[in-house]
DNA sequence: GAAATAGTGTCTGTGAGACATTATGGG
DNA sequence: CCCATAATGTCTCACAGACACTATTTC
């Protein structure tokens, strides 16, 4: 395949295309997880397309999202620039790396999507396991300070939904007692007033993010270990 | 100016550049300041350029800080993609952004170039202003975690020093005490044993980072208030 | 009533912030 | 000698982590 390639008005080369990579990621039965395409090769790849002319690039990422999910309000945030030279055999193409969350009951809308666990050794193509890997990391370091989680977990959940959602995510494990307290100490969340009985034991109350908008927490102390 | 266009050779219409845009930032008298410089028809620009064929992105952004600093060895940090249509009047024009860091003594090599107040309310070409307040947040964010500080201060610093830095950066006052306690705790200063004396009063001890590359220090608490 | 989960109360160690005190230089 | 700055020591408050104990539900 000869590479695509691309002269400006100028008379300068250019890029042949601009591109957008997604890292979207949810937890499941305790385990971060993010969704992967099967390209006709077999390999896989993260979800992504090209960004239209006259589209901004989260327009791109949502879009794209969208046909592969079925959602459309979901959280997402760039994640940065992928840009090197040769990173797409099929030419000089940066892409724009993006991440977004979503619920753990979201299905693979497309029959070629598929999760697999985000701290896996399975190979991408590209470049982006290093898409995924900076997804990952971006994701621990946000957790306990903004309400980032906000678009894993559903508009009402637990403190124990949240516990195991922020368990899977930083990798810890928490005391639930400390976990509730702390998280209600960061003012990203209030209590609804309801309950949910969940098979045995006493009714959990329920709680929501006061913003499903991106917000920041107020500062609190660094979370670096738990029990 | 009729706009810049380019057209890959899959028929798709493609970006007609890819550019850079560096928040150059240092700390003199206590000031935040970030260059700027002055294009034909006046007004200010963050210094930038295009990204050549086969060039990383970083490479450009070093290629420019020298061409306007001089510097060859600063820390340079990809900050995101600034890639909203119509950004740029001369066409489809991503930008990475990116942000540097230089000591206080540099010199603007070209002639055009000066040094402005980072927090200022300067209006500046394109959409520089939204890139320089995500350089200053950024470096709000990072500071006390790693040793970005590194970029700014020389080689051999007092902590009277490093203060002074972080006081601009944070927009914060530090207790003297406390500051050379906290910042000898994160593990990412050394003592180098020697002394200087500064005018009037005692000596300070001198100290350098232990490492010159990027890290991260160990995990500390978040600094949020200050005397 | 037993088991399971939710929620409350409390103790402790650590570290940030503040500040008093001592040390050491220059004018 | 006086002043200015550096460095040390220490007190206190807040909070993370741990864990004992109570509460409320299902089986």
């Amino acid at each position: 395949m000869t590479p695509w390639t691309a002269v400006n008005s100028e008379g300068y080369e250019a890029p042949a295309a601009l591109a957008v990579d997604t890292v979207v990621l949810t937890v499941r039965d305790g385990e971060l997880l993010a969704l992967a395409v099967r390209r006709d090769d077999g390999a896989l790849a993260l979800p992504g397309g090209f960004v239209g002319a006259g589209e901004r690039p989260e327009a791109t990422a949502r879009r794209k999202l969208r046909e592969k999910t079925g959602l459309r309000r979901s959280y997402v945030e760039e994640l940065g620039a992928f840009a090197d030279p040769g990173r797409d055999p099929r030419g000089w193409i940066p892409s724009i790396a993006h991440m977004a969350l979503v619920p753990p009951d979201t299905v693979a809308a497309d029959p070629n999507a598929l999760w697999i666990r985000a701290r896996g050794r399975r190979r991408l193509a590209y470049d982006h396991r290093a898409i995924l890997r900076a997804a990952v990391a971006r994701m621990e370091g946000k957790l306990w300070w903004s309400n980032i989680a906000v678009g894993i977990l559903p508009g009402a959940f637990t403190m124990s939904e949240a516990r195991r959602v922020y368990e899977a995510v930083a990798g810890l494990r928490y005391d639930g007692a400390t976990f509730a307290r702390d998280l209600k100490g960061t003012g990203l969340v209030v209590a609804t007033g309801a309950r949910r009985s969940e098979g045995r034991g006493r009714p959990a109350s329920l709680y929501r993010f006061a913003l499903r908008t991106p917000a920041w927490g107020a500062g609190h102390r660094k979370r670096v270990s738990a029990t």
